[in-house]
Formats: structure tokens, sequence, C-alpha cells
DNA sequence: TTAAATACGTCTATTTTAGTCGTAGATAGA
DNA sequence: TCTATCTACGACTAAAATAGACGTATTTAA
């Protein structure tokens, strides 16, 4: 359950990669390839997209290519989501804010709230969270909840049919 | 992005259902349905799920049904999840801490810390929400970050392409 | 014995995610 | 001016995950 968007890793991947680089020197989606194994198209469409929305710099034609432009810090995770797989919903239909007719029984539902909550809570969790401290390894824990670290062995058991 | 599993929201709503009854009575799936739309099959299975998990008892037979027998103040979001869906695993393959089969480039990859971070972060934030929160709508904000109220309306936003 | 439940294996449809193909446009350097 | 090497982007296909349906067996109160 809840697996990251391949594209975002391809984003985190780019990013974490250009960083370590001299301020300056470009970076091609070849390269990116060429050391990480993702798909070119892919890649490059989400490196585009970052360009887009100023996160990037990019340089067309021969020795072109990508370059970081803003700060790490300044950007939540949920910004680098939300740039590539659009605003966040957590509930698609039954019991968003959307569109009315996307509901047939709004009126009878019993969770609107608890979804709303969740997906408030959610946003906010991925807001707290910049791209820098994700990059870094930093953040690591809050200190709140130590039984996490169960999570690492858990993600090697099987999923129920 | 990050779209609520439909098995889990027919968790949620028969939960809430449930808890709105007074001790003792039982509540089919049937009933379930008929308020709430939801598919009998799968609505079925979920309940089924979370009978074998213990956080409800099912009464076979004529005038049976289903009944909490657990307090859903001891039982994280986190738990309801993994009950459903299996154990959280932000990363299918290439950086995740699954077999090493999975990913050929482990060894250059540059995003395994990033994301077993996130992976880690995440299971604590669901970890320490529990049901009981969740369905009163309680837990609503941490107060740390006000900017979370946009999020209403960028879910009614468009994806891009 | 019947009606109304849960239990559960298997199948199909739909939607989302992942990845590919083809082509156009920019640019440095020979 | 020509060529190699990039980005930019529309449209398409493939694969996987999710959602849901069908059929049948079992349990149990009346």
């Amino acid at each position: 359950m809840n697996k990251i968007n391949r594209k975002v890793e391809y984003a985190l991947i780019g990013l974490k990669h250009m960083r370590g680089k001299p301020p300056g020197e470009l970076t091609t989606v070849k390269e990116l390839t060429l050391h990480y194994g993702c798909p070119f198209e892919m890649t490059s469409r989400v490196m585009q997209n970052l360009a887009q929305k100023g996160v990037l710099r990019s340089e067309q034609g021969a020795y072109g290519g990508y370059q970081i432009t803003k700060d790490l810090n300044r950007i939540s995770f949920y910004d680098l989501m939300a740039m590539i797989l659009g605003p966040m919903a957590v509930a698609k239909c039954m019991h968003s804010s959307e569109l009315e007719s996307a509901c047939e029984i709004r009126e009878t539902c019993n969770i609107v709230s608890p979804v709303q909550t969740l997906s408030r809570r959610l946003a906010e969790f991925y807001r707290d969270l910049t791209v820098a401290e994700l990059l870094d390894g930093r953040g690591g824990s809050t200190g709140k909840n130590l039984k996490s670290s169960v999570v690492a062995e858990a993600s090697m058991m099987a999923e129920p049919t």
C-alpha cells in the first residue's frame, strides 16, 4: 500500500544527482538514464515538468541540459508531487469535495468528515517535509513513535489476496 | 495523487456505522450496501478480513452479522490499512529493502536513503493516527501548518497530462 | 426445510501507472 | 550550412493495480 509514484522517484533521482554537481554544470537526461537506469522518455518528461514549474532551468541544443534553480529547502515534498502528479485528492469520488455529481450518496455517506480529516493531515505531513530534507536523509524520525522501525521488515512480507 | 483505497473506505464506513449502534447489535453487509451504496461482495470481503484480524466478530446464519470487538482507540490507521491491503511498501522495487533481485541498480541508486526516510516517516504518521480519531473527525490539524487549508480547493483542479 | 446470513475461490472490467514512438525545435561546433 | 546532440511534446501501447461480479458452500434461527 501507499507506494510512491515512479515519476516522483525519477524526480528525486534527478534532483539529487544535480545537487551533487558544481554550480553551473548541466545534467542531461541521458546522463541520468546511464547512471540510474531510469527510462529516458519518462525521466525527460519529469524534468521538463520541473523546468516549467521553475525548479529547474533547461538549456536546449547540443551541450544543453538541466540545472537546479530553486532552493530545495523551500520546496516541500507536497509541492514536488503536485508539480508532477497534480494536486492531492485522497478520495477520488465518493467522499471528497469534488463535483457533487461524482458521488450519488453524498447525503447518506457517513465518512465524509473522516476522509477530509485524513486528507488535511496527510497534506500537512507532506508540506512539512522539504525536498532537501528528504534528499539529505534528514527528517528520519520525529521521535514520537519508535515502533516505526518495523516498517522495513514489514515491507518484505507478502500482500493478501 | 495519494488516493485512499476503496476497500479502506468501506472499512471506515462499516466501522463508523457499527460504532453508532447499541452494544450487542449486529450489522449485516446488506445493511451497509443499502445505506451507503457500497458493493456487496467487496464490502463483505473487507468485513471478513477485519473479522479474521479480530477487529470484528462475525456471526453466521440468519440474523447474523458483524460487531466491533476491539477498542478503535487502540487500532492505528496503519494497522487498519495493513489488515486490508497488506504491509506498507512505499517503493515497490527499485529502492526499497525488498529482495535484491528486485533492483538491478541498487549499487548506483542515489535515493535509497531518501525513500527509506519517507517510508519511515509515513509509517509513523499512519501509526500515530487512530481509527477512532479518524472516525470522530478529531485529529483535524496538528496546528503546525495552517497552509493546509488549501487542500480542499486544490483537489478540484485538473491533473496534468 | 427454508430463508438469510457469512465465507471464499475465481473471474472480468476498469482505471491508473509505466513506458514507447515519432517528430519538431534549439544550438554548438566542424 | 550541415550535423550531432540536446530539449519539447503529442499520441500511442503495455502492464499492473484496483474495483467489482459470479458462483457456490456453509452456518443458523425460525
